[in-house]
DNA sequence: GGGTGCATGTAATGGGTTACATGATTCT
DNA sequence: AGAATCATGTAACCCATTACATGCACCC
């Protein structure tokens, strides 16, 4: 048998620990809470929860509300908690890394300097936003429930991705300098040529 | 017709801007000096070259050498650069999150804390092993070619990573002391019960 | 004789996104 | 009337890794 490495049904699982849920809630819940360091999209979620549920790991209840269109709302099995908890105690396997930002820096050189320079201006900006919506998320969902058990594993995760924008922007200030003063001495060049 | 999101032949062109290499060389590369921004495996190396080179962006060259096997050396041509100059204009789509390690660290409450404990403590190892490995190629890698023109690119390159491997180290840190405190916490209320 | 490194490639498999299909309700 | 949001699901497609196949040279 083949080991399977994909982690999108146990993510799930996990969800939905905190809460019942139905696939459109855990869409929503994955975009507003841990979006930044977990991605799951309709096509993976539907098909991950009605083989959960063959296999009993969660449980399927109709939601049938008169007149609005049928809600299917999952809920973790004690079999389901027993699987996540195998799955937890698993090391992590590491990122595979595609930066498609670095990589285009990375070969700066064959283009005119501006070019990186709007790479890493795009990338700052977005860095910023996803660094506000970390405080945001600090402050309205961890905050908010500070005797919750899993307070302190949010905070933590968070504060990894808070650490983390604030240093890629240290780096694009940094960056961005580097960038112009090469910027200002090939124009130069370029003037004397 | 269906746009090509992937950006693993532009990274081979890219390469081969360096200088003409072989399918094996370009991995060899890709692990000594880009794998921790970009990572691509021979699956996906060879396919590519041939489609690369029937597309007249790369040439290839046999090199036999009596007795060794042929070795297929390519090299990027006017077209292929003009190719990669487009993609490189082009804005970076951000990457696609996918960090189980947070994502176990996020469900902690689930298990023992022995077991986040475990997952940082592996998590910093490595990071820890990385940092050095980036060191080290700025060292023997970059500063070794001052004077070329990619080199003041490679270096912001490697700045990203070095910097970023250090701030997950001191989340590392941070976060053990958490972790030991709360495993300290629920020992107590343990014995407590 | 057997392991390791050089070297090229294909096939199977699996994972994941996007686009599509459907349809009700609510807001503008 | 039409757009947006809630809501569920499937199919097509693409991307990527892994395993496999092959084979020479060199070293122990």
């Amino acid at each position: 048998m083949r080991q399977r490495t994909s982690s999108s049904a146990q993510a799930l699982l996990g969800l939905l620990t905190i809460e019942p849920m139905s696939g459109y809630d855990l869409r929503q819940t994955i975009e507003a809470s841990i979006g930044h360091m977990w991605n799951e999209s309709y096509g993976q979620i539907y098909p991950n929860l009605r083989r959960l549920a063959a296999a009993g790991l969660v449980q399927r209840k109709t939601d049938a509300k008169k007149g609005k269109r049928d809600r299917h709302v999952y809920s973790i099995t004690r079999k389901g908690r027993a699987r996540l908890a195998e799955w937890l105690a698993l090391p992590a396997q590491p990122e595979v890394p595609r930066n498609e930002m670095l990589l285009k820096l990375f070969f700066g050189a064959q283009v005119a300097p501006e070019v990186s320079i709007a790479h890493v201006e795009r990338m700052a900006e977005q860095h910023r936003a996803v660094l506000d919506k970390f405080k945001r998320v600090e402050r309205e969902e961890i905050d908010q429930h500070q005797q919750h058990p899993d307070a302190p594993f949010w905070r933590m995760a968070v504060r990894y991705g808070q650490m983390e924008m604030e240093i890629h922007l240290r780096w694009a200030e940094e960056t961005l300098a580097g960038l112009r003063k090469l910027a200002k001495k090939k124009r130069g060049a370029g003037l004397r040529a």
